[in-house]
DNA sequence: AGCTGGTCCTGATGGC
DNA sequence: TGCCATCAGGACCAGC
């Protein structure tokens, strides 16, 4: 998916546009995604206004007037901004097969996209209390963004833990938002093995894993915001933002630190990518 | 055919 | 035995 950085790119990117708009009409082609996307959804939303537009982990939280609309893009989701001009609605820009999900506003639009369909979009009425307390939020591990993430809290919570590091990263039950890459490019920057039973690292190298995860993480969503301006505009998929990662996807290609070959290994039927002379 | 940026759910396992 | 937390695998999909 999208890690982080590009779901906080994206919040960006459609916070001006939709933020003190009012919903003119929703129009929902597919509802099978991740869960069904709720039917009522069009009626829901009527006329509605967003007030706020923010992020917990990776999910997008909506705020309207009178509930919240949760917004995750899975692993190929996208939100964009469309103009639509001065066109009336039966003049909307025309549609692939994966555009599930338009919000119309007044003078744009908020098009969900996603092939892959892991996406997910619900609605959490105010009256079914604080939205963070949904079950897929209520769990989730801490903002890596925040002052209060820190390494004493990643070592007391990975002491009798023998899963390896990687794992601990990708499971967001310590930390959430970082994702398959950037698990291996904070893995590299921090000198840390994949591998590494979590329970083994010192507090002194969560300190340094700690450090990096957050530069990682903010030095990409620093990179998308040069992106911005492709959220309006063309109808076109856009791929997200690369950064020029150490390891990721670089098997075989020399490590940039020191120039030994970047080692590939499944864990948990993803691909790691590691320096074997830099990591340990 | 086998890989791909996610993560929930289920059933199995292990510790107390 | 029972109750947990943890863990591995499967599931959901399309595209390359």
């Amino acid at each position: 998916m999208p890690e982080l950085p590009e779901v906080e790119v994206t919040r960006r990117g459609i916070m001006p546009y939709i933020t003190n708009q009012r919903i003119q009409r929703v129009v929902v082609r597919t509802a099978k995604l991740r869960w069904p996307v709720p039917t009522q959804l069009g009626t829901l939303l009527n006329d509605g206004l967003i007030k706020h537009v923010e992020r917990r982990g990776k999910y997008l939280l909506l705020e309207l007037e009178n509930g919240w609309l949760l917004i995750h893009l899975g692993m190929t989701g996208t939100l964009r901004i469309l103009s639509r001009g001065t066109a009336s609605e039966s003049q909307l820009l025309p549609t692939d097969r994966h555009d599930h999900i338009d919000w119309i506003f007044d003078k744009c639009m908020l098009r969900f996209r996603d092939p892959r369909r892991f996406g997910a979009v619900l609605w959490h009425p105010h009256n079914a209390g604080p939205v963070l307390l949904h079950p897929l939020l209520a769990k989730l591990g801490i903002e890596p963004l925040s002052a209060d993430f820190n390494s004493a809290l990643f070592h007391r919570l990975t002491r009798a833990r023998s899963t390896p590091i990687k794992q601990i990263l990708l499971a967001g039950q310590i930390v959430v938002g970082v994702g398959n890459i950037y698990a291996s490019e904070s893995l590299f920057r921090a000198g840390i093995h994949p591998a590494t039973a979590a329970g083994r690292i010192s507090v002194k190298r969560y300190e340094k894993l700690v450090t990096e995860i957050r530069a990682t993480l903010a030095e990409a969503i620093e990179k998308g915001g040069s992106t911005l301006r492709d959220f309006v505009g063309s109808d076109g998929a856009r791929g997200y933002f690369q950064l020029d990662y150490f390891v990721y996807g670089r098997s075989g290609e020399p490590c940039r630190n020191c120039g030994a070959p970047i080692r590939q290994i499944m864990q948990q039927q993803r691909s790691t990518y590691y320096c074997p002379r830099c990591q340990h």
